[in-house]
DNA sequence: TGATAAACGAGACGGTACGTCCCGTCTTGGA
DNA sequence: TCCAAGACGGGACGTACCGTCTCGTTTATCA
């Protein structure tokens, strides 16, 4: 019952890390567009069919050496307030993610998924999904602490925190100062009516 | 003295028209990753050269054949409300951008424009600014109207409206149906707060 | 001390037998060029590992594989009279290699021995000693017979008959009928000069 | 009438001479197995493309790098009798053809005819018919004298000619001295059989 | 009658070369 | 002079096999 399946192939240890080594090495170097099947096959001292055995894309590649880096620094603030939790939490991610190369990376996969539904799947839930879900997670805390209007939708709630870094970061190339998640975060929660009170 | 420059060059106006007749055939067929000049300047029956010649980039070339469809349609309406005015100015936008194959084209050109300044200005001017500063007069109206609190950063505003647009094309790939675009309009003028009323 | 070495090794004759079939099949299908050891393996249902154990050469396993179909049915024949029996030897030889599709494998073969002495030797013991031994013999029993003038060089009376059916096999691609077994050993007999007379 | 298609390709010189001297530079050092297309690229400095559009096969291109060394050396000789002419003839081709690296090439081009009519076309224009021509008109010249027997099967008499030589050069790998083409043509001429008169 | 060592199937590995696609530049007539 | 046509040197693609190298898994003596 134990050994089921589980050895189903033998893969190299040593051609795996090596492979992702040189994918971050050249990555830094080159960046997403300058990348190569041949020459990451190359920089590792690996053959070409090793990498085309295991993964199926250059993208899925790209996003396994990467999630390693980045997946670690998330967590999840807790300063009593909605306002100042999500500053801090957008505050983090914001720094982080604008950092190059990881911007140029970035959008290199993004350009890549349109075309290519399983590599979208895997980005999302590399670089989305855990990111989303501590943002709706300290959300529901202000509703259930009553400082958040619980009507509102959640969707749109997140998108609206996140759609504009994506925006800004892939399309108006504007930088993502700490500023910006500030403001960001009291614009939302106010919102832009002229009866909503500041304080 | 006059025709000092105008005449630069004797450009083929066939040529010229076939070429970006062949562009967006092709683009339509095969996306924009499998775009290529080669395939172009075959279907419009065109040496290459002509092509570099008039253009520096495949991306450059995209834009003028996309730049004819895409700017005419945008009108200021005029509703008499900020949140009338700006949804029914999102949900044409938003039909229109999300429609294939325009989706697919817009993604090729972002990834491009991430190395290319040039290519991401242009993109700029041809498919932001226009629509950016239809948003902020709408808004501006809003303002004088007593609609908008007059202390809102407007640059975040605008980035609050469409933010979220182009992270639901580009990288969530969720629909931007009609109620996506009101839903969005109501939740940003209100706010997400408790203490905002909606109405 | 009899035992010492003829056991070596503990061989599959399952997999010594799967092997040669799929040879033969494979080569029938696709020609010797087409042939791989990789496909082979496959088709044989064995490990490539277990060929190169005991082949050193795909043309060495390819010799196995023929030699077991063309030995066996060779005979001297004995009619009476020199040209007769070189009449039916020559006709049963040339009829049999040259149907296809051996006539393919021979040519691989040869093509391999040119950089490949001990194939060479190899193929020289499997497809040619033979054959050209049991010419000589009937040659010789004409010396004696009075028939054949005993002063001829051996070699270049064998190379004279097996010469042209290579030739016509490898390089000229023309038909090996019988007729040209039967005309060829009279004119090879009779010599082409006006003085010696035919008949 | 005059321009009618001489034009069609405006093929590089350069390219074309250096593709030819890299196939007879590497294949001299490598031989014909050793050649590869990829290399003969590289060393005339040339893309893998330029070769594949003038060239369908490996071979092709061997065959044209050597048929201009090969065709400028044969005449025919005039002695006054067909054996002396014959002689001639045969020790200049013998010598010609088996002098390394001639040999190799010449059998990686069989082995390739084999399944390349085309190839073997080819081949056969180049490296045999001019020489097969050679000896037919020989042959022809000593009925006329009546050295030979007219009623001869002019076939068969140049295979047995021709035969011999490329059997030992491919199959027997046995030297062509200069005594072969000699003794050859004199048992060719005469014969076998006891009754027919030498000297 | 095990144990144990080999031969086995499977197939991953570092490589080489394949033949194709397209790049951006260069060259050659024809209009 | 500008054009169509397309050859050119080059880089990368993804594939096919090469021959070597582990992996467990039979299997067939002989201790």
């Amino acid at each position: 019952m134990k050994t089921q399946k589980q050895q189903a192939c033998r893969r190299s240890k040593r051609a795996h890390e090596a492979i992702l080594a040189a994918t971050l090495e050249l990555i830094e170097q080159r960046g997403y567009l300058g990348l190569s099947i041949e020459g990451i096959a190359a920089c590792a001292g690996v053959g070409k069919q090793t990498i085309y055995r295991w993964w199926p894309t250059k993208a899925a590649l790209v996003i396994e050496a990467y999630s390693q880096k980045s997946t670690d620094y998330l967590q999840s603030p807790d300063t009593g307030s909605v306002k100042n939790d999500l500053e801090v939490l957008l505050t983090a991610i914001f720094t982080r993610i604008s950092a190059p190369p990881s911007s140029h990376v970035i959008t290199g996969l993004v350009a890549e998924s349109q075309n290519n539904p399983e590599l979208a799947a895997q980005f999302h839930r590399v670089f989305l999904k855990g990111r989303r879900e501590l943002v709706i997670e300290l959300i529901e805390k202000g509703i259930t602490r009553g400082e958040v209007n619980p009507e509102i939708d959640m969707e749109i709630a997140a998108d609206s925190l996140f759609g504009p870094m994506w925006y800004r970061l892939l399309i108006r190339h504007t930088p993502l100062d700490q500023n910006f998640a500030k403001q960001l975060v009291r614009q939302t929660l106010a919102g832009m009516s002229a009866s909503s009170e500041e304080k």
